[in-house]
DNA sequence: TTACCTGCAAACTGTTTGCCGCTGT
DNA sequence: ACAGCGGCAAACAGTTTGCAGGTAA
């Protein structure tokens, strides 16, 4: 566990949410500005491969990272208007417990972000609703 | 719809299964080599919006493009041996309804493919099954 | 003429790799 | 001396875009 892995891995703790490794190298490179994009890259496949974080994919095909003692949770992302909001787990667990009971698979719910429509961009489909909580993301 | 829009909408409805828009590219250049393939990506793009067809995104991240008639269905797909499995719909439509009781969001949960361990390859955690169903793929 | 569609080539994004020097043991 | 790590730049894949010519109404 050099330095700049160290550094990287309080750089992903020290926030509650997720991360694009492009922000984990911004938050890195602003007090440690030698450190390389590439060697965030290659930390973070590290730091996985040690299960102290993990990522997760959105509808942007960008990859966010966070570690491991966050709580387990997935997103749902509105496709039209671009907002998420967390979901409980409970929600998911029955779910997975069929998946392993039918197919003896053990799935990470959280490796994929849910897409679809929030309750607002369905009311008024083909519009987007008021509730521009985000940028409009890439339609993924 | 022109000429190249109802070749493309054909390549995708005349396959059961998924698939990518560079074998979109690849069958229909096979009989009509001049489309292109961002005519391709265009077009996919276009049927889309007038909902013909679909895409989701498996665990390397590329695309994978199916006509709307096909079966909504899920797919499992294991992260260690690759291997894929097809997954009944009706495991999902509890969380289907609980997701729009809770939140009123209406997801498409068909986008994205699950991630996990198939049975084999959490029996003998670290090393891949015998099962190499297909191609250990990039493990995303 | 007008609007839209297409092909081509070039750009762009997120991510990965090869190479080589540096470091600690 | 050795092994591993990190910096740099270049490569890569999939996808998107700008532009100019073409086609149909």
């Amino acid at each position: 566990m050099t330095l700049q892995r160290q550094i990287i891995l309080d750089a992903i703790e020290s926030l509650p949410g997720h991360i694009t490794a492009e922000a984990v190298y911004a938050r890195v490179r602003a007090r440690y500005p030698q450190v390389n994009l590439s060697t965030v890259y290659r930390t973070l496949e590290f730091l996985e491969e040690l299960d102290l974080v993990r990522h997760t994919h959105f509808d942007d095909g960008v990859a966010r990272w966070h570690g491991v003692d966050e709580q387990p949770h997935q997103h749902l992302v509105c496709r039209r208007c671009g907002s998420e909001q967390e979901l409980e787990l409970s929600l998911l667990s029955p779910l997975d417990h069929e998946l392993q009971q039918r197919y003896g698979f053990h799935a990470d719910l959280a490796h994929f972000a849910l897409v679809g429509l929030c309750a607002a961009c369905y009311a008024n489909t083909g519009a987007p609703s008021g509730g521009e909580a985000a940028a409009p993301s890439t339609s993924s």
